[in-house]
DNA sequence: CTCTCTGCAAAACATTTGCAGTCGG
DNA sequence: CCGACTGCAAATGTTTTGCAGAGAG
């Protein structure tokens, strides 16, 4: 069920446009609402599914805030990397932290754990909104 | 409304004993129902207002994951630290990452951004259930 | 044609809130 | 006593799902 044929849909393909056009986490809602007013009338359920699949073929990142609402965004590169997020606006950079893979490996390595995977993203507020 | 006086209520003390007793992060639905089983009626609602409490007084840590519903964990040390959770017995291990802090700081600086923070948690398998 | 995908509305969840009554200090 | 705390139920907000119909291949 992971890489099974999926159709190529004008909803799915509308969907995947905002996301193109967006270099920010977008939310699911948010990206509805900008589907609507672009004249797109997708469902809101559509947007659910077709995020899933996507997350699920891991096409897109997801982030979990501390609102409740998850946050959607294009992968610019199919490997392993970080967010530094803007507060304020929202901006996003891409950052890799070679050291910090290493060393979560290490520590975990140190306490037993093994099949190490982790999560980090950096929050902060960028001078140019 | 930060340490506004707060009330040393039975239900109060009720989820911070099995708080206590829980070295893994719980979720809220699981706290409550852990509670009911052990014969205090707390209820659900009191039990989130109780923790909101906790959290807002940093005396709690929070963890988002990925199914929507978020853990609760009483810290160990007030200070800034992280966790290495096990992905199959929730055995949780508290560590520190000096490397990481200035490293996030450095990138985030590098790239224009101030008042940074961040979140990192490291997931793996540990061998000793 | 067939079988997946879509829309809509209802359902399922986690969490919050309004309010009257309770109880700690 | 007074006001913060609680319980319950209702309200909210997000995400999921059931089902009949639409459209891609």
């Amino acid at each position: 069920m992971a890489d099974t044929e999926r159709r190529a849909t004008k909803q799915r393909r509308a969907v995947e446009q905002v996301l193109q056009d967006t270099d920010d986490f977008i939310s699911a809602q948010a990206l509805h609402a900008r589907l609507r007013e672009a004249g797109d009338a997708v469902g809101l359920a559509t947007v659910y599914r077709t995020l899933n699949a996507l997350v699920e073929d891991a096409r897109v990142d997801t982030l979990r805030l501390d609102d409740g609402e998850a946050r959607y965004r294009l992968c610019a590169t199919a490997q392993h990397h970080h967010h530094l997020v803007c507060r304020d606006c929202g901006r996003t950079v891409e950052i890799a932290g070679p050291a910090v893979e290493s060393w979560a490996d290490a520590v975990a390595a140190e306490h037993g754990f093994t099949e190490v995977s982790h999560t980090l993203e950096v929050f902060g507020t960028c001078d140019r909104h």
